[in-house]
DNA sequence: GATAGTACACACCTTTTAGTAAGTATTAAA
DNA sequence: TTTAATACTTACTAAAAGGTGTGTACTATC
């Protein structure tokens, strides 16, 4: 997965030492931001920047998620160590998702970023629009 | 695209107004989040923070783009307006890419992200470790 | 006349990602 | 005894993303 380019057949000795620069293919900061920044992952560090959630309630909360994808992308924040999952042994289940440290400190990133999108999002709307007639008329 | 639940017919009159609310699936702050944190969205972004740079040369600092890639990334951040592109009119032909203002805005966000994440990679890459031992072992 | 140089587009095929639907476990309540 | 509740997993299918290779445009140079 983090193998520098596909179709070769190895990561050279120079790829080794590639870390702490994202631009080159084998630099694992692509994997963990591939993480964040996925679909749904960012929706879910948002969310739960918001506070501690039980999995139906992400569920509810970001449109659209189907509970598939919501557990995978669970699972890649909690191997990362972003989001920490605490089950309570009780039935029927009852599972809290909350951000650990390194978590709140993603998520704060990727919601400057978000929110920065939304205040933004009229002009942005505009110029898509703008090069949408300009490519067709 | 921005059609809320697939499947379902059509977007309800609930849906359109749900502009400002990126965890509401109709919420067009989706899209634009999708062009910015694609997969070569991201770096695309970080290398212009970096200056102008011809086609070429993007090609070559981003590691692992194929041309048809970044030339759809390009066209993505460009009917966004993040990103302008400048045709010299000569041959053989020299297209330069550059941020817009507001491209600019968008890409410090994304660079202060990834810059978060070279900083801590390896804590991340060790919590990733003990994750797998623990799900293995 | 063949070749290089640049920035693509296009067609075709493979891989990855995502959605859908059904199933599992366990207990309590109707 | 059937149903409900919660948090999943798994198998199957569809859609999107990505890769590869070829083609195009135009001029200058070998």
């Amino acid at each position: 997965m983090n193998n520098s380019v596909k179709g070769t057949s190895e990561p050279t000795l120079a790829d080794k030492f590639q870390r702490g620069n994202v631009l080159a293919s084998s630099c694992p900061s692509r994997g963990v931001l591939q993480d964040v920044t996925s679909r749904w992952g960012v929706l879910v560090l948002f969310a739960l920047l918001r506070g501690t959630h039980r999995f139906s309630e992400l569920r509810k909360s970001i449109t659209g998620v189907s509970e598939k994808m919501l557990s995978q992308t669970l699972h890649a924040l909690e191997a990362d160590g972003f989001v920490l999952r605490t089950a309570h042994p009780v039935i029927p289940p009852h599972v809290d998702y909350s951000l650990t440290e390194s978590g709140r400190e993603v998520a704060k990133r990727v919601e400057e970023l978000v929110n920065w999108i939304e205040v933004n999002i009229n002009p942005i709307l505009s110029a898509r629009d703008a090069y949408a007639s300009l490519k067709s008329g």
